[in-house]
DNA sequence: CAGTTTTTTGTAAAATGGACAGCAATCTGC
DNA sequence: GCAGATTGCTGTCCATTTTACAAAAAACTG
């Protein structure tokens, strides 16, 4: 069955791409090259195609116009799919969106260039569409995603001190932990451990590194 | 503009309206009319058209195949989208799911009529194309709804006895719950309060009847 | 009124969550 | 080499929450 048989919505994506910039979580966005919103900044997205999935083509549209492969990203998550009428001047447009965690991305510039760049969560600039609506939802998630699963790990590097993953929970949630609770509830969830590793940074005592257990998203609760 | 510029997948939407029956968790099932799967039995659904949003087709097409009227329903919650290649034999549809929770539905028989039956979830019938796995996924996401919102309130009669919230919550989790902490825990929660009317049943003491505080979805966990 | 059934209530032990302060280890500059 | 500065690291007490568990009250039946 064809869509000129039904007059469907047409169906694209978005993706909420994450990552911390100093120790900052900040969110992916493209300058809009035409009409509507020229110039202004977006997510990136873009049309499906018939015969791919809307995963496939997040993929694709990133990758095009981002240049950030997947493979860069540990968690990638369907978050909701937004569909009122007037969400797209050009017409009705169903947008299932995603959110994507990454570390160490760094957005390449191409020949069509859209400008890729990270802009902290707190000081977004003006958005297109209902994007600024999307990206608060894919927070509130992550939010949420954070408290019962430890899918904080794909913001963080291999490596990492105890204090750069409370720096990393912070950001997400955004208001401050006790440092003294903070270890004590993340050591006793067992989804890290201590290497043998140090990292030596300032004037002061250097700190032990950490490794997640697993790289695959994984509920915390206990049973 | 069109899908026709775009060949894109069609829309369309499948709905899990639950309802208590005889205390047991059901699903609403209609039987397939047409090819493929003409016999089976599948959840409400159907196309999408440009111009309506995706709630507002599953309110007419729940209404159309079923005879029920959202407002008999508490909760009504988009709960993912399923998008693979082959879950429709005709071609690619991109499902927009919804989950509705209500009480006291009759499914009406209607002329065209499609035999809209609840089904109990541990005793389904064979099911189309991937409605199985939105069934679970829908239970999954009530299981997990009813932990952190009032929303079982959708699933029972206005008036309710300690006995019949606790039978509801244990049929929606699946496992039994101990009485006096159920009791006690329900009551600190502060979302239920009691009425000055009581519930008599069998030879046995009678029961006093409680009403929710609010009729709204409301998250329960503190701040 | 004795038997049966469901409703209702409380307490002790264990686990969890939150508030809170001081010593340890490194580097810098004198 | 030592004083100062900075960040890493650790533990206790209290309040709250969770869990396990049993007996009396209120209605009907025969």
């Amino acid at each position: 069955m064809m869509n000129t048989t039904y007059n469907s919505p047409i169906v694209t994506v978005d993706s909420v791409v994450f990552q911390l910039v100093q120790q900052k979580l900040a969110v992916l966005l493209i300058t809009r090259m035409n009409q509507p919103f020229a110039g202004i900044h977006a997510l990136p997205g873009g049309y499906v195609s018939a015969g791919e999935t809307t995963l496939t083509a997040m993929t694709r549209i990133v990758a095009a116009k981002a240049g950030i492969t997947l493979a860069d990203c540990g968690v990638v998550e369907q978050l909701y799919t937004f569909d009122t009428v007037a969400r797209d001047p050009r017409g009705h447009a169903v947008s299932v969106t995603y959110m994507a965690l990454g570390r160490n991305i760094v957005p390449q510039l191409r020949s069509d260039t859209h400008y890729p760049q990270f802009f902290p969560i707190d000081a977004l600039p003006e958005i297109a569409f209902d994007h600024a609506q999307i990206i608060q939802y894919a927070h509130e998630r992550l939010k949420s995603k954070i408290s019962y699963t430890n899918a904080i790990y794909a913001l963080l590097p291999e490596l990492f001190t105890l204090s750069q993953l409370q720096t990393a929970y912070e950001a997400v949630v955004s208001h401050p932990l006790d440092k003294r609770n903070f270890r004590k509830k993340i050591l006793g969830l067992e989804i890290i451990h201590e290497t043998d590793q140090t990292f030596r940074d300032g004037a002061h005592r250097p700190a032990r590194l950490y490794r997640f257990n697993t790289q695959v998203v994984t509920n915390i609760s206990s049973f």
